[in-house]
DNA sequence: TTCCTTGCAAACGTTTTGCATCGGT
DNA sequence: ACCGATGCAAAACGTTTGCAAGGAA
């Protein structure tokens, strides 16, 4: 497996501090969705000074050099993770829990759909709302 | 069928002129999806004098009542459409067509795939985007 | 040394809000 | 006449961009 500095490279990019930082906060939870700001605070707290601005140039050339996976699952912020199989997402509506899925049956119902209306599928968004069971969420039931 | 203004009325909202007009345009093209700023040149080609601020108060208005949908097909703006029976997107992203369809077999998997995660499923966002087939689109192929 | 990269501040586009005025009921 | 609804302008919000200074190769 390559190392960051050679997937930096690889994708064209200089081995700069921002870069290799932010690429590690992912690496080092694979299964968390940052938003940009949330990077942001992130190297503040490990003393980075990085600006918010550079914060989002890295990301959207991570994600151009398909490092990293943009998503939007509000309308007021993107989020990213570190890019792995496909799959889609289940949030949880009241603690903010984001579970990741793929379910191969749906998606060869969702081009089924598409040659029926005559497109051809290219790429899809589909996320799950709901409410979680997990004991910690349902403490804070009202 | 009750009139546009039973069922503003019925929302506890009075019966004006922007609320009139704008609930018109969504029942006049009930298979289009308009964002704010549509819907605002829209009123000012019929030469009503309707600010954007208030177009924007009236659809989250609309929405509430359970008249109006709100959409995020992209990150740059929120579409709206007149409610109807449940249904998904299938959008062409070369000419932004957009067909709504409902798959009754997707939907129960979802709830399979909730239910599988132990969550209890309150909504979804399936959009499919992919190119459409027509004559239309094809012509402007590069 | 080159030219890519960065930080800062300003610009951006969409949406929201403050406030004085207007208008249904 | 009351109180909600409106228009306008300004603010808010996440994100992008211009520019001069900094840093990897």
């Amino acid at each position: 497996m390559a190392s960051n500095s050679e997937k930096l490279k690889s994708a064209g990019l200089k081995v700069t501090h921002p870069r290799s930082k932010i690429l590690e906060i992912f690496q080092s939870s694979p299964d968390n969705h940052f938003s940009a700001d949330e990077i942001h605070l992130k190297l503040a707290n490990a003393n980075e000074n990085v600006g918010l601005a550079t914060v989002y140039r890295v990301l959207t050339q991570l994600e151009l050099a398909g490092l990293i996976e943009k998503n939007q699952f509000n309308k007021t912020q993107s989020n990213y993770e570190i890019k792995k199989e496909h799959h889609d997402h289940l949030i949880c509506t009241r603690c903010g829990k984001i579970v990741e899925f793929n379910n191969p049956a749906i998606e060869k119902m969702q081009e089924k759909v598409s040659s029926e209306y005559n497109f051809r599928l290219t790429t899809h968004v589909m996320t799950l709302f709901g409410e979680c069971l997990d004991d910690k969420c349902q403490e804070n039931k009202d």
